[in-house]
DNA sequence: ATGTAGGGCGCG
DNA sequence: AAAGCGCGCCCTACAT
C-alpha cells in the first residue's frame, strides 16, 4: 500500500482488481482522472476505508452501494458519501438530452440491473460485462472510473445539470441510508406481535392447524353458505358456493362483497381480514424474518421507476397498521416517528408554482385549506378531488369533484394535465430534479401506429385510445409522485448526516451492530415517513433534527417557494399511533 | 415437480 | 369491482 498524500483526497474510486487480486483504490479529480492510487487485499479493505473515511471523508465512487456498503457496514465501517454509479447510470442513460458522442458509448457497457437489460421487452441497450460480478456490475477499477468519468461528461452536457447533481447526490446518499437500515434493523418485539395476533386471531395453534378465533369465524362461514366443506380460500369455489346462497357477486373481492346484505357476509369479510393477517404477517412471517429482536428489510432504492424505493423479502413496505405496536424501542431507548401530511398535493403546489394550493395548504392540513378556498365543500371532497386530480380519475364521485379543482387551482392541474397529454401523446415527462420517464414501449407505439392506419377498425383504435389514456394517467402521477420522492430522499439523506452529528454517549442497543450500537439511527423509511431509533437522552435532538432535515429538503428543492411540509412527529415507545 | 398468471389485499 | 397512481407477497389454478 503507498502512503496516503498530504493532499485531501476528496473522491476515491474503488474497484476490484489492480496489481492485487483484491481491490484498488484510486483518489480522483472531478473529470475522473486519477491521481494516487492504493491497493488493497480483501481483508484490509475495511480498515483501510475507516482510516480514509476519519482522515478525508472522501465521497466514494463504487459501482453499488448494496454490495460494497452492506460488506463493510457489516465490518463495522460507516462512510459518509458516495456516488453509487447503478443508480446514476440509471438515471443519466434513461435522459434524452444527451449529445450523440456520449449516447454513443460502447463500452465497457454498465448493466444497470441483469433483470431489466436480458428482458425480451426491452431493446439490447446494454450487453452484460464479462467482468461484471454476480449482480451483473462491472465492479473493475477501470470500468468504475470510465463510468464515473462518463456520467460527469453527460450530467455537465444536460440542460438539468444543477440538478441532475444533486438528485444523484441524494440518491446515493438514499443508497447509503438504506443499506445502513438494513444492517440496523427495525426494533421489532415477537412477544408484542404474539399478543396481537391472539387478540385478533387466537392463540398461536399447532402447525396445520387455525388459529381458534379464525376457525371459529371460518365455520360460520361454511354454514351460512350451507356447505360445511367450502373452500374459503380459492376464489372460483368460493364464488360458486356465494351464487349457490344467491349471493350474486361477480368477484369475491371486499369491495363487492360489501355491497350485499346475506349472513355469509360478514364473517366471509372477517375471515378473509384474519387469513390475510395470518399469512402475510403471521407467527411464520415473525419466525422467518426477525432475528436477534430486528426485522431487516432489504430496501431497493429506485426500485419504482419514479423513484420511490421498492422492497424486497419480508413485505417491508406493507407492514399493516395492526402490527405497528409490534415495533418497540429498546430499553432506555425511544422511537422517533415522523410522517408527512398530505406530501404529493403539496409537491404538486411547489413543483407547479401554484401560490394558491401553497397557501390552502399553509399550517397543518391541506384539504381542510382547500375547503376554506370554497373550491369544494367537504375534506373528503377535497381529498378526494386531489388524489382524483394526480391519479387522472374521469368518472365516479372524485372525476366529478375534479373540474372544480381546475378552476381553483389551475396552475396546479394544468400542470398534471400537461403530463397527461404528453403521455398520452407517447413523450417523457421529468421530475423536479431530472428524473425521466420510461419512453413508451415498442408494444404500445405499435398500437398507436396500427390506430393511425386508414383501415384500422373502429376496435383498434378504441385500443389505441385506451392505452394512450392509461399511460396518460401513468405520466400524469409520475411527476407529482416522483417528485414527492425526491423530497423524501432530500428528507432522509440531510437527516442521516445530521443524526451523524449527534453525539452519542449513550446506551447501547446491541442488536443493532456496532456501526449503529450507541447511535440514533433511521430504522425505517416508507415513502413519507420515518422511524428513527435512538438512546432516549438524544430523542429531543433527534426529533429537531427530523423537522430541520424536512425544511432543508424544501428549501434544496423548492428554493424559497413559500410551501409548508407539517409533520406529525412524536417520541414514543411503540410506533403504534396511541 | 416447477414456473407463471391472476385474484386479492396490505402499504404509500 | 374499482371509478384513479405506484408497489410486494400470499394463494390458487393452470401450463409446461
Amino acid at each position: 500500500m503507498t502512503a496516503a498524500s498530504d493532499r485531501s483526497p476528496a473522491l476515491v474510486a474503488l474497484g476490484r482488481g489492480g496489481p492485487t487480486a483484491g481491490w484498488t483504490a484510486l483518489a480522483v479529480d472531478p473529470g475522473g482522472v486519477a491521481a494516487e492510487s492504493w491497493s488493497l487485499d480483501d481483508s484490509d479493505l475495511a480498515d483501510w476505508v475507516r482510516v480514509m473515511e476519519a482522515a478525508h471523508a472522501p465521497r466514494w465512487i463504487w459501482s453499488d452501494t448494496a454490495a460494497v456498503y452492506g460488506e463493510l457496514l457489516g465490518s463495522g465501517v460507516r462512510v459518509g458519501r458516495c456516488h453509487d454509479l447503478r443508480l446514476g447510470h440509471a438515471i443519466l442513460t434513461a435522459r434524452t438530452d444527451l449529445p450523440p458522442a456520449l449516447i454513443d458509448r460502447t463500452a465497457p457497457d454498465w448493466a444497470v440491473d441483469p433483470l431489466t437489460s436480458t428482458s425480451p421487452d426491452t431493446e439490447a441497450l446494454f450487453v452484460l460485462d464479462t467482468t461484471a460480478d454476480a449482480q451483473g456490475l462491472p465492479r473493475g477499477i477501470e470500468a468504475v472510473l470510465e463510468e464515473y468519468a462518463w456520467q460527469q461528461a453527460a450530467i455537465s452536457a444536460s440542460a438539468q445539470a444543477r440538478s441532475l447533481r444533486i438528485l444523484l447526490a441524494a440518491e446515493s446518499a438514499g443508497a447509503l441510508a438504506a443499506a445502513e437500515m438494513h444492517a440496523a434493523g427495525v426494533p421489532w418485539d415477537l412477544a408484542t406481535h404474539d399478543r396481537i395476533l391472539a387478540a385478533l386471531l387466537g392463540p398461536r395453534p399447532a402447525a396445520g392447524l387455525l388459529p381458534e378465533r379464525m376457525q371459529r369465524v371460518a365455520d360460520e362461514v361454511r354454514s351460512a353458505l350451507g356447505d360445511p366443506t367450502a373452500s374459503l380460500d380459492s376464489p372460483p369455489k368460493l364464488l360458486r358456493a356465494l351464487h349457490r346462497v344467491g349471493v350474486d357477486v361477480e368477484s369475491t373481492s371486499r369491495w363487492e362483497l360489501q355491497r350485499h346484505t346475506h349472513p355469509v357476509i360478514g364473517p366471509l369479510i372477517e375471515y378473509k381480514r384474519m387469513a390475510r393477517l395470518l399469512t402475510a404477517n403471521g407467527w411464520a412471517w415473525g419466525d422467518e424474518w426477525v432475528t436477534g429482536g430486528r426485522f431487516r428489510p432489504v430496501y431497493v432504492p429506485a426500485g419504482v421507476v419514479t423513484g420511490r424505493w421498492a422492497s424486497s423479502g419480508g413485505g417491508a413496505l406493507q407492514i399493516p397498521r395492526a402490527l405497528r405496536g409490534a415495533v418497540r424501542a429498546d430499553p432506555r431507548w425511544r422511537l422517533v416517528v415522523a410522517d408527512v401530511a398530505q406530501l404529493e398535493p403539496r409537491v404538486l403546489a411547489a413543483m407547479a408554482g401554484d401560490l394558491r394550493l401553497a397557501d390552502a395548504a399553509r399550517g397543518r392540513d391541506l384539504y381542510e385549506g382547500v375547503v376554506a378556498t370554497g373550491a369544494v365543500a367537504t375534506r373528503a371532497d377535497a381529498k378526494m378531488a386531489l388524489l382524483g386530480a394526480m391519479y387522472g380519475a374521469t368518472s365516479g364521485e372524485s372525476g366529478r369533484l375534479v373540474p372544480r379543482l381546475r378552476r381553483s387551482f389551475p396552475r396546479a392541474m394544468g400542470l398534471v394535465d400537461e403530463a397527461a397529454r404528453v403521455g398520452e401523446a407517447g413523450g417523457i415527462v421529468t421530475t423536479s430534479w431530472g428524473r425521466t420517464s420510461p419512453p413508451p414501449s415498442a408494444a404500445w407505439r405499435a398500437v398507436q401506429e396500427r390506430a393511425s392506419q386508414p383501415d384500422a377498425t373502429p376496435a383498434e383504435q378504441e385500443r389505441a385510445r385506451r392505452a394512450a389514456r392509461d399511460r396518460g394517467r401513468f405520466t400524469r402521477n409520475f411527476v407529482v409522485q416522483g417528485t414527492a420522492a425526491e423530497w423524501a430522499l432530500a428528507w432522509i439523506a440531510d437527516l442521516r448526516q445530521r443524526l451523524h452529528a449527534i453525539d452519542a454517549d449513550a446506551p447501547t442497543a446491541e442488536a443493532s451492530g456496532p456501526v449503529f450500537a450507541s447511535h440514533p439511527h433511521l430504522a425505517f423509511f416508507l415513502h413519507d415517513e420515518i422511524v428513527v431509533h435512538t438512546p432516549a437522552s438524544r430523542a429531543e435532538m433527534v426529533a429537531q433534527a427530523v423537522k430541520d432535515a424536512a425544511a432543508s429538503a424544501t428549501r434544496v428543492l423548492f428554493g424559497g417557494f413559500p410551501i409548508d411540509f407539517p409533520l406529525d412527529l412524536r417520541i414514543a415507545e411503540t410506533a403504534a399511533k396511541e
